[in-house]
DNA sequence: TAAGGTTACGGCGATCGTAACGATC
DNA sequence: GATCGTTACGATCGCCGTAACCTTA
């Protein structure tokens, strides 16, 4: 056993089984490859990948347990890599922040800027994705940092920080009924409702508000994107409800905002990121950045 | 990086960095060794041990850091090797239980014995250590499974299992005064005690009892060993408090013993594992066992 | 001066690449 | 027949062992 077969049992689970495709992410030629995969099997002395002839389809039982101490071993190899590059130079590297939409419009810019003063040495590398994706994400090695609102909480391997909580807002054209008097459960329902999509940006909070009420959301779009919510809104469509920080007074000027916190439960947004991964430095203190920032932050 | 230097790195921390011990328990020359180690270093960019001269002494904060995940990857190696043995044949393997004397004689005999004919081809090395050994054992891998009443609890890389609950009794030889009337703390303190050392099998609970109490034990005689303690109560030293089950009514028949569960708190027998080890089935049928035995076993 | 660590060098073996072959869609 | 995997074989590079050298108790 050695630490390229690992590495190659880790490349195949990515590459769909493929030998051609994992040799070539590995930069060696396909035969070295096939003999290492044959050398390793040979060396467990059970097969770990089911064939269909020579074909690689799927993993054994006994495959997909090893899968998950090559995952640990590959784990604790990166963390050596990232300590080592992080004792040299704590001030330079790269920091992979994977988040949703909402957040990395409405959140992020200033703590981001924050951080870049303080390592202009550090790249970072954004990436959107729904909240399970971005789960995925931390797991697979994609992401160091993951920022969202939904999901992340149950999952053991995931260290999870509070971030901020806020709540959502109603939305709409101005002259719009909603813009007098109380704004009840029922009179929200009697519009056509723009919202997230589900499994975003607190959608699991609006569900659970009008759970066990009578009226019903007629939710007519649902996107994972703020902007689109505004945009239809802006078209008369309906009305939004969106992520209170979304909403900028000076830009939505001419929509009309208003809180729904005695509506719907708060949100609670969270860092996450994969206990067993070390996390360099500077990922700490980007953590450190968007606390500080959402505490600045008051809705 | 590749798996010798990681397996070097995990021997030299057992051999108190000797270069040349090192080399010897990994059956190459000392000179291989020297340069696997330079060359792991020189990859990892900074030096991992401190140096006299050229001696190791010590680690570096780096190195320390660095070898957990070394212990991380070589705990998966070593679960991988025992995944493909247990999946060839799980019936036949090497099963390391560490624990305490006490268990060792009075609690073990039972499930070892039906473990046996169950699993004949699998060997059992039983090592007897004080429960912090045993823990040790545990975290170097010396042990798979450990059978003990203190500590273990707080150990968030331990998976702890309740086995059994037992009471403490004193014993003494026949016509003594105790085996009259009822037995109360005063009446215990009145006389020299003989029972186990600090750390052992319940003493810890023995300590609690006498907290809160105006009376104060005269331990005379401390061992890890229920039958050290029996044999100095035979000689006429003292009572003794030993664990319930240590006591055997035809074996013991010229001493007297008298439950103390009103005076000292039930004392908890763990069976503790590594969360990240694992255990073939056999190991896991042992526990099976174990557990049985317990159920079986009132005291 | 003995014991432990480093450096130099030669030889062997592991692993790669080329290439021809086999199978599967 | 194009793609993917296997087998055969020669070449290379990494790693070990021998041995001489250096350093410190």
């Amino acid at each position: 056993m050695n630490l390229s077969q690992i590495e190659l049992l880790r490349v195949l689970q990515e590459t769909n089984f493929s030998l051609s495709q994992a040799a070539e992410k590995m930069h060696i030629v396909q035969s070295a490859v096939s003999r290492q995969l044959q050398l390793f099997e040979a060396e467990v002395g059970s097969p770990l990948f089911e064939r269909r002839g020579k074909k690689l389809i799927a993993m054994t039982p006994l495959g997909l347990r090893i899968m998950q101490e090559v995952e640990a071993i590959n784990q604790a190899k990166n963390n050596i890599q990232t300590l080592a590059a992080d004792y040299l130079d704590s001030n330079h590297g790269i920091l992979h922040v994977a988040t949703t939409h909402t957040q990395a419009k409405y959140f992020l810019p200033k703590p981001i800027l924050r951080f870049r003063e303080k390592y202009p040495g550090v790249r970072i590398y954004m990436d959107e994705a729904s909240p399970e994706q971005l789960i995925n994400k931390l797991h697979t090695g994609k992401a160091d940092i993951a920022i969202c609102t939904e999901k992340v909480a149950d999952d053991t391997y995931l260290a999870v920080k509070h971030c901020y909580e806020w709540h959502h807002a109603a939305i709409f054209p101005k002259n719009h009924p909603l813009a007098e008097g109380e704004i009840s459960l029922e009179r929200l329902a009697a519009f056509p409702i723009l919202t997230y999509s589900f499994g975003f940006t607190g959608r699991s909070n609006i569900e659970t508000a009008f759970k066990d009420s009578v009226s019903e959301l007629d939710i007519i779009l649902s996107a994972a994107d703020t902007d689109v919510i505004k945009t239809y809104v802006r078209l008369g469509l309906g009305v939004g409800i969106i992520a209170g920080m979304a909403f900028d007074a000076m830009i939505d000027s001419d929509l009309i905002a208003r809180d729904l916190s005695h509506l719907i439960p708060r949100s609670k947004t969270k860092i996450a990121y994969l206990k067993n991964n070390y996390l360099p430095l500077y990922g700490q203190h980007f953590i450190d950045e968007l606390v500080l920032a959402a505490d600045e932050m008051r809705f």
